[in-house]
DNA sequence: CCTACCGATCGGTAGG
DNA sequence: CCTACCGATCGGTAGG
């Protein structure tokens, strides 16, 4: 993602960072010790540079938490994309989101981590919560016209059911490192087979 | 809980705030705002009191931190003990310890909550972390012995069966609000009846 | 002398 | 990108 912190031939002045490389080495820090808590002092430090440094690419600590919302949205949003434009059963389109969104959250873990931790006391993150709901609605919606295709059990209501499914889903980033034994892949399945099928193994 | 913020008959003083009250809203600010970003300053504030006030109940603000997460952990521990002192089939325990945690949490939603959001930045938070796994590992046993029982499938890892069911429980934190349409029975039975028979209707 | 506080301020550090 | 700063606020403690 951020290979940028390199010379750029044909370009002056020093190398230094892109407004993205310094975007990793802060949602890496918020993530670590929450936004508010993290201050620009630390920043700079981890980064090696100096606070006013990190002024010279963006105008303010809130936009950095801006820039990391939207770019885990934007990817989760592009998932729901991918599965309206399919016809199929919304079962079918329901599992792909599944499938998408796990894939979002292994390739852009930092940021999805920062957008599911979320408190809601600046605007932006207020802005931020409120696409996530956005989101959420599309799955419930996806739920509830897989119950009516007959495909999704009855006896829990659609909200609730799609609530548990992606309480799953987001529970990843609690605990899931990509480049260990277990692939994104292979996870998908995991998530897919257990909240689809459950852990029970059928009784007979 | 916490209704000791009331004038004690036979004490002498001012009735005042108790540790219980206190941790109350040390609990509810630390949720909204996050621990480091919380000051004594806005806890005072909150409870209408001075700094020192709070200074005369617990000798620090990581003192706060370490009775919210205890009297989570405790309550967690406890249901692994009542599961454990059955000899019943391990699918039962492992039901039984589901329906616990989100009696849990339901009760004690505000300490859970900050459990649950741990960054194990200070010491007492590295020690609830230790706490946690340690839940983690009697949650893991009773998977994999279920699995040996025949009653859990045997297709998905039993760590990962059991990140995956407790990152369903703990998402609960999220959104669920006790006092609304939802009991904390009716929620119990909505995530065992998905989590251990998937949201699927089984095909045909 | 007790419990339950208050008004003021300490040495350091925050975001900008 | 740096040095040199600001208004304010941090966790914690003094005497009464």
């Amino acid at each position: 993602m951020s290979v940028d912190a390199v010379r750029v031939p044909g370009r002056r002045g020093r190398p230094g960072h892109s407004v993205d490389s310094l975007l990793d080495g802060a949602v890496a820090l918020f993530n670590e010790r929450g936004y508010e808590a993290t201050s620009m002092d630390e920043l700079a430090a981890r980064l090696g540079i100096t606070k006013s440094a990190i002024y010279h690419h963006v105008p303010s600590k809130v936009e950095l938490l801006r820039l990391a919302l939207d770019r885990a949205l934007d990817a989760l949003f592009a998932v729901t994309q991918e599965a309206g434009a399919s016809t199929g059963p919304a079962i079918d389109r329901l599992e792909y989101v599944v499938r998408g969104s796990v894939r979002v959250l292994a390739a852009e873990l930092p940021f999805v981590t920062l957008l599911l931790r979320l408190r809601g006391n600046t605007e932006v993150e207020r802005t931020a919560l409120q696409r996530r709901r956005e989101f959420d609605r599309i799955v419930t919606g996806l739920v509830r016209a897989a119950e009516h295709e007959g495909d999704v059990r009855t006896d829990v209501d659609p909200a609730l059911v799609s609530r548990l499914l992606f309480g799953t889903v987001n529970s990843l980033t609690e605990w899931y490192r990509p480049g260990g034994d277990l692939s994104a892949e292979d996870l998908s399945d995991a998530v897919v087979t257990i909240t689809f099928s459950g852990l029970r193994t059928t009784p007979g």
